[in-house]
RNA sequence: GGUCUCGUGGCCGAGUGGCUAGGCUGAGCUCUGCAAAAGCUCCUACAGCGGUUCGAAUCCGCUCGAGACCUCCA
Protein backbone atom coordinates (compact mmCIF):
# COMPACT_ATOMS: atom_id res chain seq x y z
CA UNK A 1 0.00 0.00 0.00
CA UNK A 2 1.23 3.26 -0.95
CA UNK A 3 0.96 6.54 1.36
CA UNK A 4 -0.96 8.15 -0.58
CA UNK A 5 -3.78 6.00 -0.10
CA UNK A 6 -2.95 5.88 4.24
CA UNK A 7 -2.72 9.84 3.78
CA UNK A 8 -4.56 11.49 1.00
CA UNK A 9 -3.87 14.93 0.21
CA UNK A 10 -6.75 17.58 0.24
CA UNK A 11 -5.90 20.87 -1.35
CA UNK A 12 -7.94 23.82 -1.99
CA UNK A 13 -8.93 24.61 -5.79
CA UNK A 14 -9.04 28.05 -6.51
CA UNK A 15 -11.21 27.21 -9.20
CA UNK A 16 -13.94 25.66 -6.71
CA UNK A 17 -12.42 27.73 -3.36
CA UNK A 18 -12.69 24.29 -1.11
CA UNK A 19 -11.02 21.37 0.12
CA UNK A 20 -10.61 18.90 -2.08
CA UNK A 21 -9.64 15.38 -2.15
CA UNK A 22 -6.54 15.38 -4.42
CA UNK A 23 -7.57 12.35 -7.22
CA UNK A 24 -5.04 11.77 -9.94
CA UNK A 25 -6.52 12.10 -13.50
CA UNK A 26 -3.73 8.84 -13.94
CA UNK A 27 -3.50 7.03 -10.52
CA UNK A 28 -0.24 6.66 -8.98
CA UNK A 29 1.29 9.78 -11.29
CA UNK A 30 0.76 13.37 -10.73
CA UNK A 31 1.86 16.29 -13.25
CA UNK A 32 2.32 19.44 -12.14
CA UNK A 33 2.92 22.81 -13.74
CA UNK A 34 4.21 26.01 -12.08
CA UNK A 35 4.11 29.58 -13.72
CA UNK A 36 8.15 30.40 -13.10
CA UNK A 37 10.04 33.79 -13.69
CA UNK A 38 9.96 36.43 -16.49
CA UNK A 39 13.74 36.78 -16.06
CA UNK A 40 14.72 40.11 -16.33
CA UNK A 41 15.84 40.72 -12.77
CA UNK A 42 17.06 39.25 -10.04
CA UNK A 43 14.85 36.75 -8.45
CA UNK A 44 13.23 38.09 -5.29
CA UNK A 45 11.33 37.42 -2.12
CA UNK A 46 8.27 36.48 -3.74
CA UNK A 47 9.91 34.00 -6.82
CA UNK A 48 11.37 32.48 -3.14
CA UNK A 49 7.22 32.20 -2.25
CA UNK A 50 6.01 30.73 -5.27
CA UNK A 51 9.08 28.34 -5.90
CA UNK A 52 9.42 27.04 -2.20
CA UNK A 53 5.62 26.68 -1.84
CA UNK A 54 5.14 24.18 -4.78
CA UNK A 55 8.71 22.60 -4.04
CA UNK A 56 6.59 21.72 -0.83
CA UNK A 57 3.69 20.45 -3.27
CA UNK A 58 6.40 18.31 -5.48
CA UNK A 59 8.19 17.05 -2.16
CA UNK A 60 5.46 15.80 -0.55
CA UNK A 61 4.00 14.39 -3.51
CA UNK A 62 7.07 12.37 -3.87
CA UNK A 63 6.98 11.56 -0.21
CA UNK A 64 3.63 9.73 -0.55
CA UNK A 65 4.93 7.24 -3.63
CA UNK A 66 3.36 9.23 -6.88
CA UNK A 67 5.41 9.45 -9.51
CA UNK A 68 5.15 13.23 -10.57
CA UNK A 69 6.34 15.44 -13.47
CA UNK A 70 7.10 19.03 -12.12
CA UNK A 71 7.19 20.97 -14.96
CA UNK A 72 8.02 24.85 -14.34
CA UNK A 73 9.03 27.52 -17.23
CA UNK A 74 10.98 29.95 -18.06
CA UNK A 75 9.40 32.94 -19.12
CA UNK A 76 11.78 34.70 -21.47
CA UNK A 77 9.85 36.57 -24.23
CA UNK A 78 9.04 39.38 -21.81
CA UNK A 79 5.54 40.61 -22.14
CA UNK A 80 4.48 43.85 -23.37
CA UNK A 81 4.33 46.91 -20.87
CA UNK A 82 1.22 48.05 -20.59
CA UNK A 83 0.83 51.84 -20.41
CA UNK A 84 3.80 54.39 -21.72
CA UNK A 85 6.46 52.24 -22.85
CA UNK A 86 4.40 51.53 -25.90
CA UNK A 87 4.29 47.95 -25.68
CA UNK A 88 8.20 47.78 -25.47
CA UNK A 89 9.06 44.15 -24.55
CA UNK A 90 10.41 43.96 -20.49
CA UNK A 91 13.08 41.82 -21.63
CA UNK A 92 14.25 43.95 -24.55
CA UNK A 93 14.00 47.09 -22.36
CA UNK A 94 16.30 45.95 -20.09
CA UNK A 95 18.68 44.66 -22.52
CA UNK A 96 18.87 48.03 -24.23
CA UNK A 97 19.56 49.22 -20.28
CA UNK A 98 21.92 47.51 -20.31
CA UNK A 99 23.47 47.37 -23.73
CA UNK A 100 22.68 43.46 -23.81
CA UNK A 101 21.51 40.88 -26.22
CA UNK A 102 18.18 40.26 -25.07
CA UNK A 103 19.15 36.42 -25.07
CA UNK A 104 22.17 37.67 -22.68
CA UNK A 105 19.86 39.35 -20.50
CA UNK A 106 17.34 36.03 -20.09
CA UNK A 107 20.93 34.08 -19.78
CA UNK A 108 21.97 35.50 -16.90
CA UNK A 109 19.18 36.27 -14.79
CA UNK A 110 18.07 32.50 -15.39
CA UNK A 111 21.42 31.67 -14.12
CA UNK A 112 20.77 33.83 -11.11
CA UNK A 113 17.34 32.57 -10.27
CA UNK A 114 18.80 28.73 -10.58
CA UNK A 115 21.19 29.44 -8.27
CA UNK A 116 19.52 31.45 -5.48
CA UNK A 117 16.38 27.81 -6.30
CA UNK A 118 19.53 26.30 -5.00
CA UNK A 119 20.59 27.74 -2.08
CA UNK A 120 16.80 27.69 -1.28
CA UNK A 121 16.65 23.99 -1.63
CA UNK A 122 14.47 23.90 -3.91
CA UNK A 123 14.36 20.41 -6.29
CA UNK A 124 14.71 21.20 -9.25
CA UNK A 125 12.06 21.01 -11.49
CA UNK A 126 11.67 17.62 -14.13
CA UNK A 127 11.24 20.36 -17.34
CA UNK A 128 12.47 23.64 -16.88
CA UNK A 129 10.85 24.65 -20.50
CA UNK A 130 11.23 28.14 -22.39
CA UNK A 131 9.00 30.18 -24.03
CA UNK A 132 11.31 30.98 -26.87
CA UNK A 133 12.41 27.36 -26.95
CA UNK A 134 8.88 26.70 -27.70
CA UNK A 135 7.64 29.26 -30.48
CA UNK A 136 6.78 26.60 -32.87
CA UNK A 137 4.81 24.55 -30.24
CA UNK A 138 2.66 28.45 -29.59
CA UNK A 139 2.23 28.74 -33.35
CA UNK A 140 0.58 25.35 -33.53
CA UNK A 141 -1.79 26.25 -31.37
CA UNK A 142 -2.59 29.76 -32.08
CA UNK A 143 -3.38 27.78 -35.58
CA UNK A 144 -5.44 25.26 -33.94
CA UNK A 145 -7.19 28.42 -31.93
CA UNK A 146 -7.97 29.91 -35.53
CA UNK A 147 -9.42 26.95 -36.88
CA UNK A 148 -11.99 26.56 -34.09
CA UNK A 149 -12.61 30.21 -35.13
CA UNK A 150 -12.12 31.04 -31.67
CA UNK A 151 -9.40 33.92 -32.87
CA UNK A 152 -9.04 36.07 -35.99
CA UNK A 153 -6.34 37.71 -37.12
CA UNK A 154 -5.55 41.54 -37.77
CA UNK A 155 -2.60 43.18 -39.27
CA UNK A 156 -0.34 40.42 -38.48
CA UNK A 157 -1.31 39.75 -34.78
CA UNK A 158 -4.06 37.39 -33.75
CA UNK A 159 -6.29 37.45 -31.05
CA UNK A 160 -8.42 35.49 -28.67
CA UNK A 161 -12.09 35.82 -30.01
CA UNK A 162 -13.67 36.07 -26.23
CA UNK A 163 -17.04 37.19 -26.69
CA UNK A 164 -17.35 34.22 -29.42
CA UNK A 165 -16.19 31.85 -27.08
CA UNK A 166 -18.37 32.86 -24.14
CA UNK A 167 -21.27 31.60 -26.21
CA UNK A 168 -20.30 28.52 -25.27
CA UNK A 169 -17.18 28.41 -22.55
CA UNK A 170 -16.73 30.32 -19.06
CA UNK A 171 -14.16 33.60 -18.10
CA UNK A 172 -14.08 34.58 -15.12
CA UNK A 173 -14.70 31.57 -13.06
CA UNK A 174 -11.47 31.44 -11.98
CA UNK A 175 -10.81 34.55 -10.59
CA UNK A 176 -14.72 35.65 -9.70
CA UNK A 177 -14.98 38.14 -12.48
CA UNK A 178 -18.07 38.90 -13.90
CA UNK A 179 -17.22 39.79 -17.72
CA UNK A 180 -19.69 43.11 -17.58
CA UNK A 181 -17.78 44.45 -14.81
CA UNK A 182 -14.44 43.67 -16.14
CA UNK A 183 -16.29 46.25 -19.64
CA UNK A 184 -16.96 48.79 -17.29
CA UNK A 185 -13.39 49.33 -16.65
CA UNK A 186 -11.48 48.23 -19.34
CA UNK A 187 -8.47 50.21 -20.00
CA UNK A 188 -7.16 51.42 -23.55
CA UNK A 189 -4.03 49.29 -23.79
CA UNK A 190 -2.05 48.27 -26.86
CA UNK A 191 -3.49 47.18 -29.92
CA UNK A 192 -7.01 48.17 -28.45
CA UNK A 193 -8.01 49.40 -31.99
CA UNK A 194 -7.61 46.18 -33.45
CA UNK A 195 -9.53 44.20 -30.92
CA UNK A 196 -13.16 43.46 -31.62
CA UNK A 197 -14.01 42.99 -28.19
CA UNK A 198 -12.25 44.66 -25.26
CA UNK A 199 -11.21 41.98 -23.54
CA UNK A 200 -9.85 40.08 -26.42
CA UNK A 201 -6.38 39.14 -25.66
CA UNK A 202 -3.18 38.63 -27.87
CA UNK A 203 -2.56 35.70 -29.03
CA UNK A 204 0.13 36.38 -31.61
CA UNK A 205 1.58 40.14 -31.83
CA UNK A 206 3.53 41.27 -35.14
CA UNK A 207 6.48 42.49 -34.26
CA UNK A 208 6.95 46.88 -34.89
CA UNK A 209 10.52 47.25 -37.08
CA UNK A 210 12.41 48.04 -33.63
CA UNK A 211 11.67 44.90 -32.16
CA UNK A 212 14.52 42.55 -31.58
CA UNK A 213 13.40 39.04 -30.56
CA UNK A 214 10.78 38.21 -33.56
CA UNK A 215 10.17 34.91 -35.09
CA UNK A 216 8.71 34.13 -38.37
CA UNK A 217 5.00 32.91 -38.66
CA UNK A 218 1.42 32.41 -41.04
CA UNK A 219 0.91 35.96 -40.19
CA UNK A 220 4.44 37.67 -40.46
CA UNK A 221 7.14 38.83 -38.40
CA UNK A 222 6.01 38.74 -34.39
CA UNK A 223 6.35 37.17 -30.81
CA UNK A 224 3.69 35.17 -28.99
CA UNK A 225 1.32 36.40 -26.73
CA UNK A 226 1.32 36.68 -23.41
CA UNK A 227 -0.50 33.64 -22.25
CA UNK A 228 -0.21 31.50 -24.79
CA UNK A 229 3.04 29.77 -23.84
CA UNK A 230 1.98 28.30 -20.35
CA UNK A 231 -1.11 26.58 -22.58
CA UNK A 232 1.57 25.40 -25.03
CA UNK A 233 4.21 23.76 -22.92
CA UNK A 234 2.22 22.34 -20.20
CA UNK A 235 0.14 20.80 -22.74
CA UNK A 236 2.63 19.48 -24.56
CA UNK A 237 4.51 17.84 -21.33
CA UNK A 238 1.39 17.01 -18.98
CA UNK A 239 -1.22 16.61 -21.56
CA UNK A 240 -4.91 18.20 -21.47
CA UNK A 241 -6.26 17.69 -19.08
CA UNK A 242 -3.51 17.64 -16.38
CA UNK A 243 -3.69 17.81 -12.56
CA UNK A 244 -2.32 20.81 -10.83
CA UNK A 245 -1.28 24.03 -11.84
CA UNK A 246 0.42 26.30 -9.78
CA UNK A 247 1.58 30.41 -9.86
CA UNK A 248 1.06 33.40 -7.24
CA UNK A 249 -2.11 34.63 -6.69
CA UNK A 250 -1.72 37.98 -8.89
CA UNK A 251 -1.56 35.48 -11.47
CA UNK A 252 -5.29 34.26 -11.10
CA UNK A 253 -6.09 37.19 -13.34
CA UNK A 254 -5.82 37.83 -16.15
CA UNK A 255 -3.40 35.04 -16.83
CA UNK A 256 -4.46 31.86 -15.85
CA UNK A 257 -8.31 32.85 -16.54
CA UNK A 258 -6.68 33.20 -20.47
CA UNK A 259 -4.87 29.85 -20.30
CA UNK A 260 -8.10 28.09 -19.06
CA UNK A 261 -10.28 30.12 -22.04
CA UNK A 262 -7.26 29.15 -24.74
CA UNK A 263 -6.70 25.24 -23.37
CA UNK A 264 -10.72 25.24 -24.00
CA UNK A 265 -10.78 27.18 -27.42
CA UNK A 266 -7.77 24.73 -28.42
CA UNK A 267 -8.72 21.38 -26.82
CA UNK A 268 -12.54 22.04 -26.34
CA UNK A 269 -11.86 21.29 -22.54
CA UNK A 270 -10.89 22.30 -19.19
CA UNK A 271 -7.08 22.12 -19.05
CA UNK A 272 -6.80 22.06 -15.42
CA UNK A 273 -7.56 19.35 -12.67
CA UNK A 274 -6.84 21.47 -10.01
CA UNK A 275 -5.98 25.15 -9.33
CA UNK A 276 -3.26 26.15 -6.91
CA UNK A 277 -2.11 29.85 -5.79
CA UNK A 278 0.01 31.00 -3.08
CA UNK A 279 -0.32 34.11 -1.34
CA UNK A 280 1.54 37.47 -2.11
CA UNK A 281 4.54 38.62 0.81
CA UNK A 282 3.70 41.70 2.04
CA UNK A 283 6.32 44.66 3.68
CA UNK A 284 4.62 46.77 6.43
CA UNK A 285 1.47 45.36 5.14
CA UNK A 286 1.43 46.41 1.90
CA UNK A 287 2.86 43.76 -1.45
CA UNK A 288 6.38 43.58 -2.16
CA UNK A 289 5.90 44.15 -5.89
CA UNK A 290 8.64 45.14 -8.33
CA UNK A 291 6.29 48.04 -9.48
CA UNK A 292 6.10 49.19 -6.66
CA UNK A 293 9.83 49.03 -5.61
CA UNK A 294 10.10 47.51 -2.51
CA UNK A 295 11.26 44.57 -2.97
CA UNK A 296 14.05 43.16 -1.76
CA UNK A 297 16.03 40.20 -3.65
CA UNK A 298 17.28 37.19 -2.60
CA UNK A 299 21.03 38.00 -2.90
CA UNK A 300 20.06 40.83 -0.50
CA UNK A 301 18.99 38.59 1.63
CA UNK A 302 21.76 36.34 1.96
CA UNK A 303 24.31 39.14 2.17
CA UNK A 304 22.51 41.18 4.47
CA UNK A 305 23.27 44.03 2.11
CA UNK A 306 19.83 45.89 1.72
CA UNK A 307 18.69 49.04 3.99
CA UNK A 308 15.86 47.29 5.15
CA UNK A 309 17.59 44.18 6.52
CA UNK A 310 19.33 44.55 10.03
CA UNK A 311 21.68 41.51 9.05
CA UNK A 312 22.12 38.63 6.93
CA UNK A 313 19.54 35.63 6.57
CA UNK A 314 20.81 32.53 5.49
CA UNK A 315 18.66 30.78 2.11
CA UNK A 316 17.18 28.44 4.85
CA UNK A 317 16.05 30.84 7.46
CA UNK A 318 13.96 32.42 4.78
CA UNK A 319 12.41 29.06 3.81
CA UNK A 320 11.93 28.27 7.20
CA UNK A 321 10.09 31.27 7.68
CA UNK A 322 8.18 30.87 4.66
CA UNK A 323 7.06 27.50 6.19
CA UNK A 324 5.72 28.97 9.17
CA UNK A 325 2.87 30.59 7.09
CA UNK A 326 0.30 28.60 4.37
CA UNK A 327 0.89 29.34 1.42
CA UNK A 328 -2.32 30.62 0.88
CA UNK A 329 -2.22 33.14 3.84
CA UNK A 330 -0.39 36.52 3.52
CA UNK A 331 2.61 36.57 4.79
CA UNK A 332 4.44 39.80 6.27
CA UNK A 333 8.25 40.26 6.01
CA UNK A 334 9.98 42.23 9.41
CA UNK A 335 12.77 41.54 10.88
CA UNK A 336 12.10 40.43 13.61
CA UNK A 337 10.55 37.97 12.31
CA UNK A 338 13.11 36.49 10.36
CA UNK A 339 15.01 36.49 13.32
CA UNK A 340 12.87 34.18 15.12
CA UNK A 341 13.05 32.17 12.37
CA UNK A 342 16.37 32.19 12.29
CA UNK A 343 16.59 30.95 15.66
CA UNK A 344 13.84 28.41 15.58
CA UNK A 345 15.19 26.69 13.14
CA UNK A 346 18.36 26.68 15.23
CA UNK A 347 16.65 24.63 17.61
CA UNK A 348 15.30 21.84 14.90
CA UNK A 349 18.40 21.70 14.19
CA UNK A 350 20.28 21.11 16.78
CA UNK A 351 17.41 18.13 17.78
CA UNK A 352 17.90 16.59 14.59
CA UNK A 353 21.42 16.29 15.44
CA UNK A 354 20.96 14.75 18.68
CA UNK A 355 18.27 12.58 17.59
CA UNK A 356 20.67 11.43 14.68
CA UNK A 357 23.40 10.40 17.82
CA UNK A 358 21.16 8.59 19.35
CA UNK A 359 20.42 4.82 19.47
CA UNK A 360 17.71 3.01 21.07
CA UNK A 361 19.62 0.57 23.50
CA UNK A 362 17.55 -2.18 22.49
CA UNK A 363 14.97 -3.12 25.71
CA UNK A 364 12.20 -3.90 23.84
CA UNK A 365 9.20 -2.97 25.98
CA UNK A 366 6.50 -1.46 24.73
CA UNK A 367 4.78 1.55 27.12
CA UNK A 368 2.32 4.26 26.95
CA UNK A 369 5.09 6.53 25.40
CA UNK A 370 5.15 4.36 22.17
CA UNK A 371 1.94 5.57 21.17
CA UNK A 372 2.76 9.23 21.97
CA UNK A 373 5.75 8.87 19.40
CA UNK A 374 3.12 6.70 17.44
CA UNK A 375 0.84 9.98 17.14
CA UNK A 376 3.61 12.44 16.69
CA UNK A 377 4.02 10.63 13.18
CA UNK A 378 0.48 10.31 12.48
CA UNK A 379 -0.04 13.85 12.66
CA UNK A 380 2.86 14.75 10.47
CA UNK A 381 1.14 13.31 7.76
CA UNK A 382 -2.50 14.23 8.58
CA UNK A 383 -1.05 17.50 8.68
CA UNK A 384 0.27 17.92 5.53
CA UNK A 385 -2.15 15.92 3.86
CA UNK A 386 -4.12 18.98 4.97
CA UNK A 387 -3.17 21.19 2.47
CA UNK A 388 -0.09 21.12 3.03
CA UNK A 389 -0.21 23.22 6.19
CA UNK A 390 3.53 23.50 6.98
CA UNK A 391 2.85 25.60 10.06
CA UNK A 392 1.03 23.02 11.72
CA UNK A 393 3.39 20.42 10.92
CA UNK A 394 6.80 22.56 12.37
CA UNK A 395 4.21 22.68 15.71
CA UNK A 396 4.65 19.13 15.36
CA UNK A 397 8.07 19.05 14.78
CA UNK A 398 8.63 21.45 17.58
CA UNK A 399 6.96 19.04 19.67
CA UNK A 400 9.24 16.27 18.81
CA UNK A 401 12.06 18.47 19.56
CA UNK A 402 11.15 18.60 23.27
CA UNK A 403 11.03 14.76 23.42
CA UNK A 404 14.03 13.81 21.96
CA UNK A 405 15.92 17.01 24.44
CA UNK A 406 14.18 15.00 26.97
CA UNK A 407 15.51 11.56 26.04
CA UNK A 408 18.99 13.08 25.84
CA UNK A 409 18.56 14.68 29.16
CA UNK A 410 16.96 11.68 31.06
CA UNK A 411 18.19 8.33 28.87
CA UNK A 412 16.13 6.23 31.24
CA UNK A 413 12.97 7.59 28.80
CA UNK A 414 14.28 5.74 25.96
CA UNK A 415 13.90 2.62 27.73
CA UNK A 416 10.03 3.46 27.91
CA UNK A 417 10.19 2.75 24.12
CA UNK A 418 10.42 -0.15 21.94
CA UNK A 419 12.81 -0.18 19.44
CA UNK A 420 9.93 -0.24 16.56
CA UNK A 421 8.48 2.94 17.69
CA UNK A 422 11.54 5.02 18.25
CA UNK A 423 13.44 3.57 14.69
CA UNK A 424 9.97 5.23 13.14
CA UNK A 425 9.63 8.38 15.38
CA UNK A 426 13.46 8.55 14.25
CA UNK A 427 12.81 8.22 10.93
CA UNK A 428 9.59 10.61 10.30
CA UNK A 429 11.64 13.38 12.06
CA UNK A 430 14.51 13.24 9.58
CA UNK A 431 12.59 12.81 6.49
CA UNK A 432 10.06 15.14 7.69
CA UNK A 433 12.71 17.98 7.97
CA UNK A 434 14.84 16.99 5.36
CA UNK A 435 13.10 15.38 2.77
CA UNK A 436 9.67 16.71 2.91
CA UNK A 437 10.50 20.74 4.08
CA UNK A 438 13.67 20.17 2.19
CA UNK A 439 15.26 21.99 5.38
CA UNK A 440 19.00 21.56 5.27
CA UNK A 441 22.25 21.61 7.53
CA UNK A 442 24.08 24.61 6.14
CA UNK A 443 27.75 24.17 7.27
CA UNK A 444 30.27 25.80 5.45
CA UNK A 445 32.24 23.98 2.44
CA UNK A 446 35.38 22.74 4.59
CA UNK A 447 33.10 20.71 7.04
CA UNK A 448 35.53 17.77 7.34
CA UNK A 449 38.57 20.46 7.99
CA UNK A 450 36.87 21.78 10.55
CA UNK A 451 35.34 19.09 12.24
CA UNK A 452 39.47 17.22 12.75
CA UNK A 453 40.48 20.67 14.06
CA UNK A 454 37.64 21.25 16.63
CA UNK A 455 38.53 17.89 17.86
CA UNK A 456 41.87 18.47 18.79
CA UNK A 457 41.14 21.66 20.75
CA UNK A 458 37.84 20.04 22.23
CA UNK A 459 40.69 17.22 23.30
CA UNK A 460 42.55 20.07 24.69
CA UNK A 461 39.90 22.01 26.52
CA UNK A 462 38.34 18.43 28.26
CA UNK A 463 42.32 18.12 29.60
CA UNK A 464 42.13 21.54 30.77
CA UNK A 465 39.07 21.15 32.17
CA UNK A 466 40.19 17.94 34.06
CA UNK A 467 42.94 19.68 35.59
CA UNK A 468 40.87 22.77 36.23
CA UNK A 469 43.00 24.91 34.13
CA UNK A 470 39.48 26.91 33.41
CA UNK A 471 41.77 30.02 32.23
CA UNK A 472 42.88 28.20 29.61
CA UNK A 473 39.54 26.10 29.15
CA UNK A 474 37.61 29.76 29.07
CA UNK A 475 40.30 30.88 26.54
CA UNK A 476 39.06 27.75 24.11
CA UNK A 477 35.91 28.78 24.40
CA UNK A 478 35.81 31.99 24.25
CA UNK A 479 38.01 32.36 21.27
CA UNK A 480 36.23 29.92 19.57
CA UNK A 481 33.37 31.72 20.27
CA UNK A 482 34.83 35.12 18.60
CA UNK A 483 34.89 32.64 15.18
CA UNK A 484 31.58 32.23 15.42
CA UNK A 485 31.52 28.59 17.47
CA UNK A 486 29.78 27.54 19.90
CA UNK A 487 31.35 25.04 22.24
CA UNK A 488 28.85 22.95 24.62
CA UNK A 489 29.46 21.04 27.87
CA UNK A 490 27.27 17.95 28.31
CA UNK A 491 26.53 16.50 31.68
CA UNK A 492 28.70 13.15 30.49
CA UNK A 493 31.72 15.10 29.50
CA UNK A 494 30.93 15.55 26.09
CA UNK A 495 31.58 18.52 24.13
CA UNK A 496 29.66 19.64 21.25
CA UNK A 497 29.51 22.57 19.17
CA UNK A 498 27.62 24.08 16.21
CA UNK A 499 28.32 27.17 14.15
CA UNK A 500 26.29 30.30 14.81
C1' G B 1 -16.45 52.15 -8.42
C1' G B 2 -16.80 46.50 -8.93
C1' U B 3 -15.11 41.64 -6.98
C1' C B 4 -12.73 39.25 -3.03
C1' U B 5 -9.76 38.33 1.34
C1' C B 6 -8.34 39.36 6.12
C1' G B 7 -8.33 41.62 11.28
C1' U B 8 -5.66 36.17 16.84
C1' G B 9 -1.55 37.44 23.09
C1' G B 10 4.81 42.09 23.25
C1' C B 11 6.06 40.12 17.91
C1' C B 12 5.40 36.28 13.88
C1' G B 13 1.80 32.97 12.89
C1' A B 14 -1.75 27.99 12.91
C1' G B 15 -6.67 26.83 14.00
C1' U B 16 -12.05 27.47 13.03
C1' G B 17 -18.75 25.67 16.94
C1' G B 18 -16.89 23.03 23.24
C1' C B 19 -10.50 20.14 24.94
C1' U B 20 -5.47 27.36 26.09
C1' A B 21 -1.16 25.10 18.13
C1' G B 22 3.82 26.32 17.61
C1' G B 23 7.92 29.67 17.24
C1' C B 24 10.34 34.26 18.95
C1' U B 25 10.74 37.82 22.98
C1' G B 26 10.58 39.02 28.35
C1' A B 27 10.74 37.35 33.75
C1' G B 28 11.95 33.54 37.36
C1' C B 29 13.99 28.77 38.49
C1' U B 30 16.85 23.86 37.60
C1' C B 31 21.34 21.82 35.62
C1' U B 32 26.65 23.73 35.05
C1' G B 33 33.41 25.67 37.80
C1' C B 34 31.40 29.67 34.65
C1' A B 35 28.95 29.75 29.92
C1' A B 36 26.05 27.56 26.11
C1' A B 37 22.39 24.08 25.22
C1' A B 38 18.28 21.81 27.45
C1' G B 39 14.19 21.53 30.94
C1' C B 40 10.28 23.68 34.10
C1' U B 41 7.06 27.88 35.44
C1' C B 42 4.78 32.63 34.38
C1' C B 43 2.73 36.72 30.60
C1' U B 44 -3.89 32.89 28.15
C1' A B 45 -5.38 36.29 22.77
C1' C B 46 -8.96 36.05 19.05
C1' A B 47 -11.07 44.42 15.93
C1' G B 48 -16.00 46.49 17.93
C1' C B 49 -21.33 45.89 18.52
C1' G B 50 -25.55 42.88 18.04
C1' G B 51 -27.73 37.91 16.88
C1' U B 52 -28.09 32.25 16.44
C1' U B 53 -26.67 28.33 20.06
C1' C B 54 -26.65 24.69 26.10
C1' G B 55 -21.88 26.74 24.32
C1' A B 56 -18.55 31.22 19.29
C1' A B 57 -12.28 33.53 18.29
C1' U B 58 -14.86 29.90 15.00
C1' C B 59 -21.76 30.63 12.16
C1' C B 60 -25.02 35.21 10.72
C1' G B 61 -25.67 40.69 10.45
C1' C B 62 -23.80 45.53 10.98
C1' U B 63 -19.70 49.00 12.08
C1' C B 64 -14.59 50.19 11.97
C1' G B 65 -9.74 49.04 10.03
C1' A B 66 -6.17 46.71 6.58
C1' G B 67 -4.98 44.45 2.10
C1' A B 68 -5.48 42.04 -2.83
C1' C B 69 -7.40 41.75 -7.82
C1' C B 70 -9.82 44.58 -11.78
C1' U B 71 -2.99 46.77 -15.55
C1' C B 72 3.07 43.95 -15.95
C1' C B 73 4.11 41.22 -11.29
C1' A B 74 5.39 35.06 -7.72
Amino acid sequence: MQLYEKYPVYLTNSLTRNKEKFEPITPGYVGIYLCGPTVYGDPHLGHARSAISFDIVNRYFRHLGYKVRYVRNITDVGHLENDADEGEDKILKKARLEQLEPMQVVQLYTNSYRRAMEQLNVLPPDIEPTATGHIIEQIELTKKILEQGLAYEVNGSVYFDLKKYLATGKYGELSGKVVEDLLVNTRDTEGMEEKRFPLDFALWKKAQPQHIMRWPSPWGEGFPGWHIECTAMSAKYLGVPFDIHGGGMDLQFPHHECEIAQGFGAFGKSPVKYWMHNNMLTISGQKMAKSLGNFINLQQFFTGNHPLLAQAYSPMTIRFFMLQAHYRSTLDFSNEALQAAEKALKRLTNSLTTLQKMEHPGANRSTELDATLHSYVEQLYQNMSDDFNTAKTLAVLFDMSARINEFKSDRTRLYETSTEAFQQFKIAYEVFIQDVLGLKEETGQDHQLLEGTLRILIELRKKARAERNFALSDKIRDDLKALGIQLMDGKDGEINWTLE
